[in-house]
DNA sequence: CTTAGCTAGTGTATTTTTGACACTAATTAC
DNA sequence: GTAATTAGTGTCAAAAATACACTAGCTAAG
């Protein structure tokens, strides 16, 4: 075994891509880094892999010392190896990617995170390490697998309404849809719950609430299916 | 950074799923293992990653150092770190996917691959390491991917019959398909190119070779696409 | 208390796609 | 020349997708 020793020399972190939404915007949770490298900049929350941890578990604990977010599903997306993209020797990456609800979780930044804060996806650049690209990679697998599976009970609060839900649609896919078409094939799914109340304190009419249908939900998750809905042919007005 | 030295003691590998199509038949290539751990038993062919290798060229290397296949499209499909994978310390494996012609290709084992040889998916089992698991994930995302995008023109010989193609679907799917609705739908997808030439040799009516547009399946590669069609309805008849 | 402003909510006709289904055509082997 | 084998083809009905515009219900401002 003596003849292996030099590749034991390695090491690997798990780097976690938090989305989140909210005021119609899909955010992503980051961390502001109080250690080199990279140190004071914005990364994903990630750090390094016990010797003797699974790599889910090292997912979750790093997510929580990072941000105090507990108990959250993370799957797994893939895995960075460029060898120079860790200054201290060769550590691989493997990311992770979640869904949740904004408004369920409080943000505790703590060990190496100076800050922890939720930035919209669109606006983010410039992040340590490659972790730019593991973004972009996530954002990208979040954009398939909405087309495959429902996408909604992680994200948006228990009860919503049907324009919420389109918008998240929308905010995900980068695109709009057709109101009456979206509306039309989500109902069809047989997978709302409509709540028979309506949203309170706004200024026009109140949208009628609903909530996701857990088993059926958990149904399509795993059998998946294809959901596709044309975006709307409707232009944008361009503003003058 | 002396701090972080007792995280620089892993390992990782890359393993190397490679399927080919043959005979009605989904196929894997497996070596046979000369080297501990695992040393005589099947698995897929795999090794270390140098310290200083990127993880796609590694994988590239190993493949064709264990077997003499060289320049493929390898695609990274997961990374497996249970931690006790491996009897020699922490190994972590990130696990490769390629899809190739049989026949294109001499096996050369070499290196700690005793044997090469392709084996048929369903009567795989019982591999070294988490192999059995590294192939099932893999499998099962070929099935997966089969759904969305064009597949075949890695697998089948450069002219095929409309049959042929349909077998191969049947293979990754698992199920059988309706003759005329499979030709339907591949066909108006304007994918195919018709040789006018005919099979030769066969004792029946000879059927009509068709190739891939390579131009138009790498727009669906990259774009995507939806493809469903139904199992066939119709019941296998019992043999009796 | 009327009206302006805002978002919710709804239906239909057309086109496209899907799916079920069974016979004839072309070749070789005997 | 006939039996065996696989290739190849079309139609109809049902379901799904798409394009598209108006009314409903609420609040706020005057």
């Amino acid at each position: 075994m003596a003849q292996f020793n030099a590749f034991f020399k390695s090491a690997f972190t798990v780097d976690t891509v938090i989305f989140g939404f909210d005021e119609g915007d899909l955010k992503v949770l980051l961390i502001k880094r109080g250690e080199d490298p990279f140190m004071g900049k914005w990364a994903l929350p990630g750090y390094f892999v016990y010797p003797n941890e699974e790599l889910d578990t090292a997912a979750n604990r790093v997510l929580e010392e990072l941000t105090g977010i507990a108990d959250v599903f993370l799957e797994q997306v893939k895995t960075f190896g460029r060898v120079d993209r860790h200054p201290f020797g060769r550590v691989i990456t493997i990311a992770y990617f979640s869904l949740i609800k904004i408004s369920n979780y409080s943000i505790q930044p703590a060990s190496i995170a100076l800050k922890a804060k939720w930035h919209s996806v669109s606006q983010i650049k410039d992040l340590a390490f490659d972790h730019d690209e593991i973004l972009a990679a996530c954002f990208n697998q979040l954009k398939k697998s909405v087309r495959s599976r429902p996408v909604g009970f992680e994200l948006l609060p228990s009860k919503f309404t049907l324009t919420q839900l389109q918008h998240l649609y929308e905010a995900i896919l980068e695109t709009e849809l057709d109101k009456r078409n979206f509306r039309k094939k989500i109902l069809s799914m047989d997978l709302l719950i409509d709540l028979k109340e309506t949203q309170e304190g706004v200024a026009h009419r109140p949208a009628k609430l609903y909530q996701f249908d857990k088993d059926k939900y958990a149904t399509f998750l795993e059998e998946g299916f294809l959901f596709e809905v044309k975006e709307s042919s409707r232009k944008k007005e361009i503003e003058v």
